[in-house]
RNA sequence: GUGGGCGUAGCUCAGCUGGUAGAGCACCCGGUUGUGGUCCGGGAUGUCGCGGGUUCGAGCCCCGUCGCUCACCCCA
């Protein structure tokens, strides 16, 4: 029990029957937006130091102090990945990929590191599944990106989660309320440490969940009132094209998203099962961050969902997530030259595109179905010397209990048949 | 970085005011020479997180330490 080795603290892993479910949850994410014609971008887990202090803000606490940072050999500074795209405009810009046809749109999915004190819901190391549309200033590609986040969320079965939508303005509305709620803020009684962090970012305090913060924010001036005419408009366009396709959703004035390069509209998928660590997944539209990063002026948008809480979420809906494992066939094989033959037979199948198990060694028969039972297989068969010498064999339906006799030799077909009928 | 809770079998946990370590589940074997799930019988499994102290005696009390966990800040 005291095993020698531990994994780092705080990192989530995956090993079955729960592996199962990630395997799955990745996957059905990617769907939409494939459908939606987003292309798979694979890039690496650490990025210079520099693209992070850029990218994400310094004043953020995701750089400020969460950061996995190291020298490497050469001397260069390192930083593990805190979230996926500033490296995806890195690799836009460094690899000309807005040069041609705008929007560029893309997906990306894997482990994601803060160094951050753990909690139910948050890890060191941690999973997303994102994609950004680059290029294009379109408020129905806004809901595009949204939209496919929501049908990732359904289609996976989850229900008891809400979308919560904002618009962050253009930077003239931005700056006129920022003048108006860092004035406001001035004449509240703070302490040191909540005014220091106003400082950085005025618009974190709509966020703190201390209640005598929250009541002391509850009259102030909200971004919502200061957009201007231009950015109003976008911001209603973005929710009629939601409320066209189905995706419900709430406009929270309030909400704030932790990283510096928001702008226009934002973002948060909340649910409601899971403690203090809600958000499963969130996003927005940057209309700087290329250019900070030395590229073109070109806006984007695009979405981070977290693959662990997500998978934490289905878990407290009920959703059933260990019967992600699928089994056609389990062969038993009873004698020697039985297992050799059966061996071959199993890696026909294998090859002919069924999924299918094996027992091992000499085993007791009853163990041995009782590994086919609980391996989930739909179909079991036992092969001994009698089945050999006869060429028929018992197809055993496993949660009916009934048996068939078919031939060795067309076992392939009445699987096949068998499958289609289910 | 700050605060609370918890470390006993593979898993979930029980263990009285200190008196020789337990249950359920899971696993293996058998009841049924070759057919799983239910039932019955049998079996294997522990540095009681680690170190020290108190005591005739510590899983239990005290100190330290490590780990896990939840929450704050913040976030996926």
């Amino acid at each position: 029990m005291s095993s020698q080795f531990q994994a780092p603290k705080g990192v989530s892993e995956y090993f079955p029957p729960r592996s199962n479910a990630f395997e799955y949850v990745v996957r059905t994410l990617t769907s939409p937006a494939l459908a939606a014609g987003y292309e798979p971008i694979e890039l690496p887990i650490f990025e210079d130091t520099e693209l992070f202090t850029r990218g994400v803000g310094e004043s953020t606490d995701v750089v400020s102090k969460e950061m996995y940072t190291f020298e490497d050999r050469g001397g260069r500074s390192i930083t593990l990945r805190p979230e996926g795209t500033a490296g995806v405009m890195r690799a836009v810009i460094e690899h000309n990929l807005d040069r041609g046809q705008l929007p560029v749109k893309l997906f990306y999915k894997g482990p994601f590191f803060r160094a951050e004190r753990p909690q139910a819901g948050r890890y060191r190391q941690f999973y997303q599944f994102g994609i950004e549309a680059i290029g294009v200033n379109d408020p129905q590609l806004d809901a595009e990106v949204i939209a496919i986040a929501y049908q990732g969320y359904k289609r996976l079965g989850l229900t008891n989660f809400t979308l919560h939508i904002t618009s962050l303005g253009d930077a003239e509305s931005r700056a006129k309320h920022r003048t108006a709620l860092v004035s406001f803020i001035e004449k509240l009684d703070l302490d040191e440490e909540t005014r220091s962090r106003a400082a950085k970012n005025p618009l974190r305090l709509f966020d703190d969940k201390r209640s005598e913060i929250q009541s002391k924010m509850h009259s102030a001036p909200l971004l919502m009132d200061f957009l201007n005419e231009a950015s109003k408009e976008n911001f209603v366009a973005v929710k009629k094209a939601l409320t066209a396709v189905g995706v419900p959703f709430e406009v929270n004035p309030r909400m704030v998203r932790g990283l510096d390069y928001y702008t226009g509209t934002t973002f948060e998928f909340v649910h409601s099962g899971l403690g203090a660590q809600s958000g499963i997944g969130g996003g927005g539209r940057y209309d700087g961050l290329m250019a900070t990063l030395g590229g073109q002026n070109l806006s984007g948008i695009g979405f981070g969902l977290g693959i662990d809480r997500i998978i934490l979420a289905m878990e407290t809906e009920g959703i059933s997530l260990t019967s992600m494992k699928y089994t056609d066939l389990y062969v038993v094989a009873l004698g020697e030259r039985a297992r050799e033959e059966s061996f071959v037979l199993v890696n026909q199948l294998r090859n002919q595109g069924f999924v299918v198990e094996q027992s091992y060694g000499e085993r007791a028969l009853k163990g041995a179905m009782k590994a086919a039972d609980k391996s989930g297989a739909r179909f079991a068969i036992v092969i001994g010397d009698a089945e050999l010498s006869s060429g028929s064999i018992e197809l055993k339906n496993m949660a009916t209990g009934e048996t068939v006799s078919v031939t060795l030799s067309g076992l392939a077909q009445t699987l096949a048949e068998k499958s289609r009928l289910l």
